[in-house]
DNA sequence: TCTGGGGTCCTAGGACCC
DNA sequence: TCTGGGGTCCTAGGACCC
């Protein structure tokens, strides 16, 4: 059996913690600059108040109501996040944090889940004041089912998907808008076929599927049948891709500020980076016009680049950063939105070298594989790791496309190992 | 010179999640 | 007036290889 356990309104039961006068009363968390509802209380749910809403269209409910209203604290829902996920894990063999109020956790061999899963919610409901909802199946996917039950239609915030013929008799009622991995577009392909529910779904043919959802909604499709296809991961892995992003608060038409903000995002790219012990190989530049002002204007940009060599180095990843934006800047518009991503993320100790093809008839190229092993062996094993080799053919024809960050590798690997 | 099947690598962008 | 931030996975298509 797999469990999914999710904290109850996770930001707005951190805010009550530390607020016992919200007991029962109607609470709010709302994003960046106080931009949008991002969590609601049971209590504010049930006044119409919708999830991603602008908070100026609910002003009315929220004055009328005496809503209590909060900006985020993500360092403080961070370190409740940190509390619960480890009570959590003294009381189950294994368990995937997978979001910052969600965690898996596998009951694979183990017959009391129940009891385990109920001492849970005690345990956690005590110690932190976070009060958590459990959903048991035999998949992800239908542990996830599990837990809206557990959520919306019991008392106890707990439900259990045992049987095969309790299972459908859940799916047909289930709507398939509810399915996890089900979004706004292919809610609307679904739709089109006269699939509402998610025994529909499970009713139509597997290759239809696979072909107009691809790989993904195969899996979907046989994990509401109760055949695995996520796996619980109980060990943390290392981000593929870092991003960090911000809306100003105003509209930004110089790029001063932009590459204030810009330098800022780098600065905490770099920070995570170092966090987990990794570097990044790709760094990305993005800004966006106010998407809700004039349409026909909207603007969003994208420029990144390869680098030589992966780096963590602050100055390094802001040099770039600002590089980039200076690239795609554009006057006239009136900018939002800026980000900086980082990717293609490898370990802090290790060099990855593309040999491209203008390369590969180099005289000194069986040199180069002589030294990279020579690296190898004194600095340790997959210091430097060749990722690609090209062919000669290839070689003239890339050689004009090449973006000059390219060019260097050549002269840079043979100083390094010389 | 023309032809095909079976690959890899890379990028851009869609769709989804919390 | 005011509309979030941070991720993952997958596919298509170009350009190239043998």
């Amino acid at each position: 059996m797999i469990a999914l356990a999710d904290c109850n309104n996770f930001y707005a039961s951190c805010e009550r913690v530390f607020n016992p006068k919200l007991k029962n009363k109607p609470v709010v968390v709302l994003s960046n600059n106080d931009g949008c509802i991002i969590a609601r209380s049971n209590e504010a749910k049930k006044l119409g108040i919708r999830m991603g809403e602008p908070a100026f269209k609910a002003k009315d409910i929220i004055e009328k109501n005496d809503v209590y209203v909060f900006s985020t604290n993500f360092a403080l829902y961070g370190d409740m996040s940190n509390r619960v996920m480890s009570i959590i894990g003294n009381m189950v063999p294994s368990f995937e944090v997978y979001s910052i109020d969600e965690a898996f956790l596998n009951f694979s061999g183990i017959s009391n889940y129940t009891d385990i899963c109920s001492k849970i919610m005690k345990v956690v409901n005590k110690s932190t004041g976070i009060p958590i909802s459990i959903g048991l199946a035999k998949t992800k996917t239908l542990a996830k089912v599990a837990n809206h039950i557990a959520k919306k239609h019991t008392k106890e915030n707990i439900f259990v998907l045992d049987n095969s013929s309790k299972v459908l008799s859940v799916l047909k009622r289930f709507p398939i808008s509810e399915i996890w991995g089900i979004g706004r577009s292919r809610l609307k392909m679904l739709n089109f076929y006269g699939v509402k529910t998610a025994y529909d779904f499970i009713k139509l043919d597997e290759r239809w599927v696979k072909q107009n959802m691809t790989i993904e909604g195969l899996r979907m499709h046989k994990e509401l049948k109760g055949e695995l296809c996520y796996l619980v991961q109980y060990s943390s892995q290392n981000k593929k891709s870092i991003c960090t992003s911000r809306t100003f608060s105003r509209d930004i038409d110089n790029i001063e500020d932009l590459e204030q903000a810009i330098s800022n995002h780098a600065m905490r790219c770099s920070e995570k980076l170092r966090k987990q012990k990794s570097s990044a190989r790709y760094i990305g530049v993005f800004i966006n016009t106010n998407r809700f002002k004039n349409q026909s204007q909207y603007l969003s940009s994208h420029r990144s680049i390869l680098l030589d060599t992966a780096t963590n180095d602050s100055i390094e990843i802001i040099k770039a950063s600002i590089r980039l934006l200076r690239s795609i800047y554009q006057k006239n518009y009136y900018y939002k939105k800026s980000g900086v991503i980082v990717g293609d993320i490898i370990p802090e100790n290790e060099v990855q070298i593309n040999l491209f093809n203008q390369f590969a008839d180099h005289p000194q190229r069986s040199d180069l594989f002589r030294k990279i092993d020579l690296i190898n062996k004194t600095m340790g094993r997959d210091t430097i790791r060749v990722l690609s080799q090209g062919h000669p053919r290839n070689w003239k024809l890339k050689q004009e496309n090449l973006s000059p960050c390219y060019t260097t590798r050549w002269d840079d690997l043979l100083r390094i190992s010389s």
